[in-house]
This record gives structure tokens, C-alpha cells and sequence, in this order.
DNA sequence: GTTTGCGTTCGAGCGCGCTCGAAGGCCTAG
DNA sequence: CTAGGCCTTCGAGCGCGCTCGAACGCAAAC
């Protein structure tokens, strides 16, 4: 997936302790300045996806792009400020449809409010339940592994002393 | 996918604290008593998979299966029990590839016990990576619920009072 | 003035993990 | 004897999220 780059850049913002602050989480949502930003190319290496996934994108009405003169994709910062969203939201398994429809009520207007909450709130308990999933599953791996000899801890796979 | 219920089954027998204990893991691989499991129906319905994902599975070359006198799968304990442990593993997100490669070990015997811990070191990586993820993102999710008004806890969609 | 380079649209293709349908065999019950 | 039900194999199809190629346009650089 493309989106894994992205992903690996906001990790490597934060220690390795995987207890991401508010602060973290806001740094990443506004990555320095956001330039007036401009070509589809500008916008592909900020967001570490291609050209090709932003006009998808687009093409999936997830974000609407203005053009220039000459038909070029001109991205102004709200356009990107919704891309970094969209992202992150992918990024948490959020999938397309959901997300179109939730841009839906977002472009429809305040009054959707109440439901946009709702999705989110559903949405959040999602990634709840996939986190107590993997935790699971990373104990299986974990007992697996000790039946192999290997180590508890998350030291290299050669085995110290 | 065919595997979420399995899933749902393995996080009920859980508390909702999502710290599960190696016992209830164990429980887990062991889901009672096995019995001599026979028809593809049987070990579907047990495995919460379709026949046709058994068969699926057989295809790829996860498990072999022996056949009665009429060619009709005969599934024995320990097809189930590796069976548990494939369904597992996919939950956790190893692909169908790697899984491959790891039963092409298991069945190459002891000597590549040491490629087998390495694979499964790996696959533990990866594992604590999503969950880290994911950790992420739920912050992220959090902090926009809380810019819609909604509570920062697991409550319903109706905040109360 | 042509080459380079980035952009455009449209639509096909891919990798994954199933999922399903067709066509048929065997067994048992009525 | 026939109908139902569960099994078999083979191979096609699907939903997702991209990913890519073809064919073309404009515009500044040499």
C-alpha cells in the first residue's frame, strides 16, 4: 500500500513506546507549514502517495482539486489539510466508501454534525477491537516463539548469550 | 472476511481489558476436547470458515487432508489443530504467502526450526508495528471526536447527561 | 523547432483472499 | 426408483485499493 511511507514518518515522530501524545497526533496533522501548495507532484511527496492515488482519490470524490490555466490540479491548503485527514483515517482501515460518505456529510453541512460523530464513534470502536485483536494474536506469536527457544523480549533474532 | 467471527469468538472469551493471559491463549488452541473431527462441514462450523475456504486453504497447500473411501476429506486432530493455528496467523495479518513458507518448513522437520523462529520473530515485528499504528490513529479519532463534542470514553453514541 | 518533462483523461490490470457456480458422484430415506 | 443432501473438482468472479499504460497536450529550455 502506498500509505505505509506515510505511516513509517509519523512512527518515527514518536519514541518507540507506542503512547502517542496529543501533541504528536497534532504535529502530524500539520506537518510544519503547510505551504499554499500547489502541483499534484508537490502534494504525492508530502503525503508519500503517488499522483496516480491522489486523482483516484479524487475521481472517488473524496476531495474536490481546482484547476489552473492549462487543466493542471492546483491544491490549495484546505485540499491538502483533507488529504492528511484522509490518510490518517485510511491508515486506521477506515474503508473508501465509509470515508466518501463521511465527506459527504461533511460537505453537506454543520447539521451533520451528530451523525459524522456517530461514524467516528463507531469508527473508534473498530480500531479498538482490531488493537485487541493484534494483542491476541501477538500473544500467540510470543508463546509460539518461546516454544521455539526464542527470546520473550524484542531483541534480535539471534539470541544473546 | 470469513475469519472475523472467529475472531469474535476469541476475544469473547476474553474480559473487555484486552490484556490476554497465556492461559487464555491456550484455551484458545485448544478449544475443548478435539474430536477425531471428520467432514469438512464439521471442521467449517468448529473453525467458523466455509467449506470452500477449507478447501481453499488445501489448494494452497496449507494442510493436507486425508480422503475416506468415497474421496471425502477426512479432517484428523492434527489437520484441525494446524488448522487453528493458520486461522490465527491470518487473523493477525500474515499473508497466505508466508504462511505457505512457514508449513513448508514445519513439514521440511526440526532442522529449520531456526528459519521458522526467525519468520516468526518477523512476523511479531510486524504485529507490534500495527498495534502501534493503530494506537496512533486512535488518538487521532479521539481528538477529532472531542472537536465534535463527543466524550472521550468507550460510552454510546448518546453522551449521557 | 524539437526535445524534455510534467501534466491530463480513460480504462484496463493486479494481488489478495476468498466466494461461488456448474457439473457430477455416492449414499441414504421414503 | 427417485429425490435430497452432502460431497467432489475445476475454474470463474468479486470487492478492495490501488497501479499502470496509452495517448495526448502544453510550455519552457536548448
Amino acid at each position: 500500500m502506498a500509505t505505509d511511507e506515510l505511516m513509517s514518518r509519523a512512527l518515527d515522530t514518536l519514541g518507540d513506546d507506542g503512547r502517542p501524545s496529543v501533541e504528536a497526533i497534532h504535529g502530524l496533522a500539520e506537518p510544519g507549514e503547510l505551504p499554499a501548495s500547489t502541483t499534484i507532484a508537490e502534494v504525492a511527496e508530502l503525503l508519500g502517495l503517488s499522483a496516480h492515488t491522489l486523482r483516484y482519490y479524487e475521481r472517488a470524490g473524496l476531495v474536490t482539486v481546482a484547476r489552473d490555466g492549462n487543466g493542471h490540479r492546483v491544491y490549495d491548503a484546505d485540499a491538502v489539510r483533507r488529504l492528511i485527514f484522509l490518510t490518517r483515517m485510511r491508515l486506521s482501515g477506515l474503508p473508501m466508501r465509509d470515508l466518501a460518505h463521511y465527506i459527504g456529510l461533511v460537505d453537506a453541512g454543520e447539521h451533520t454534525v451528530p451523525e459524522r460523530l456517530s461514524l467516528l464513534l463507531a469508527h473508534r470502536e473498530t480500531i479498538r477491537r482490531r488493537i485487541r485483536e493484534l494483542t491476541l494474536s501477538l500473544a500467540a506469536v510470543e508463546y509460539k516463539i518461546t516454544t521455539y527457544g526464542g527470546t520473550a523480549g524484542p531483541e534480535a533474532v539471534e539470541p544473546r548469550s
